[in-house]
DNA sequence: CGCCCTCTTGAATTAAGTCAAATAATGTGG
DNA sequence: CCACATTATTTGACTTAATTCAAGAGGGCG
């Protein structure tokens, strides 16, 4: 019957509808493949503002994609005191530090509505084995996670607070650019203080440095709403620091 | 010919009579799958002190496991600044960041004269097709490096200057301590200004906090050689920090 | 509409950095 | 194997970038 036909073309390849999918899940698929895929995929509920995704210490079984929305990471110290990871973008695989220990080992907070893709880790392992390109995909991810967090052990270790800020915006300039949207004009999710926590700083100094790069006509910072002017400019200050 | 039966025994295997086999590979590994492991590793020539492994951006093939000596990771700030990524010891796989993007994202040198596997990356992945336990293995023991990675961005984020020390340094205990070796006894392969770099704060204040964690008979520090003699209130100062 | 929380701004404090110099270790060529 | 050159480490005095404390302004949410 041509109904069934029409039906299993709306539930399947979900993926391929997905404007970011091509940010989380490979290029290189081919539809079957992808198909396959999301088979395993189970679609949430949307996430809160404030909600947690997971926590650190929680058992592991699934790693998310972000369809929409942002997401902080965070690890909680012994004292108490909260440490910001990073912010997670649509497109960007989460909890893939738990796989190790069975355990999540950081958690996840959603900073706004978002939605996420649960992907059920031992399903994908076994989908890996059968499709080369998907192991390849996850390696390469992981890879790329690594990377990330290396610069960001080099951000935080030398760069003046000045340099820290431009890089952090840059940064994040960068991935909503990637993602189709503006590279110069875009809304942070995360205060002022998850900012500051996350480079390392005092919420306080965060907030002179707005008032300073406003000053110096590097941006525009109206709430959370930012508008970079001088990319290149801030740009050496990274460098230069 | 029995001959011929022992000299395959002697060559292969050679992972199995690595003393550190089972850090860098899976435990779960069955006799044949360790030997086509076996097959594909290269192994190297002795890297002398201060010789690279390998360089940010040349071209990536291979992953390196170290059975011997120790390596700094860096990166090179565009101003030419060096940031020290972390150090590795033996059971430590190398170049991970690189899969990504064909191209080694750090460099890598050697501290003291050490010796690696070179494990070409795309005859890993096709065992890994395979043999299903490596699959997870690699993809565990890069989410071991995400946690690590998450681990120091912690540290160099808010901890004051004494509790990154106490916090290397302990870190460093337990590193040795799961290779076998002493946890309150051990060599510093790195110079003092290695260690402050990854820390990102400068060699006076190493020099400084080592002399005054030696007055409070925290540990003797001689030169390069540590002895830790209250671990317990080392790690007092990494929590209350 | 008002409370609460986030953000901003100012002033004083401090942890860590920089600069400078002495000392100790390491390596090199003769 | 020694003397010298070089590099790493330590220590002290001073400086500074960023923090902390304090207080006020601004938005957003119930």
């Amino acid at each position: 019957m041509a109904s069934t036909v029409i039906d299993l073309a709306s539930v399947r390849s979900i993926c391929q509808q997905c404007g970011i999918y091509n940010l989380c899940m490979p290029i290189g698929l081919e539809r079957g493949d992808i198909d396959q895929l999301d088979e395993i995929i189970k679609r949430r509920r949307p996430i809160a503002k404030g909600e947690h995704l997971y926590r650190a210490g929680e058992d592991f079984s699934s790693i998310y994609a972000l369809r929409s929305g942002s997401v902080k990471t965070y690890l909680n110290h012994v004292s108490g005191v909260e440490h910001v990871i990073g912010f997670k973008l649509p497109g960007d695989l989460l909890g893939l530090s738990g796989i190790s220990g069975s355990h999540y080992t950081n958690s996840a907070i959603a900073l706004e509505t978002s939605s996420v893709c649960e992907i059920p880790f031992t399903q994908l392992e076994d989908l890996c084995q059968e499709i080369h390109g998907l192991q390849h995909h996850i390696m390469e991810i992981m890879s790329r996670e690594i990377q990330e967090d290396h610069e960001k052990i080099a951000v935080c270790h030398k760069l003046p607070a000045e340099a820290r800020l431009a890089s952090i915006l840059l940064t994040l300039s960068d991935r909503f650019h990637h993602r189709g949207y503006s590279a110069t004009e875009f809304n942070l999710s995360m205060s002022r203080s998850d900012i500051a926590n996350m480079l390392g700083l005092a919420v306080e100094t965060i907030s002179r440095l707005f008032t300073h790069f406003e000053e110096e006509g590097l941006l525009t910072a109206d709430r959370k709403h930012i508008k970079l002017l001088d990319i290149k400019r801030l740009s050496e200050i990274v460098q230069t620091a």
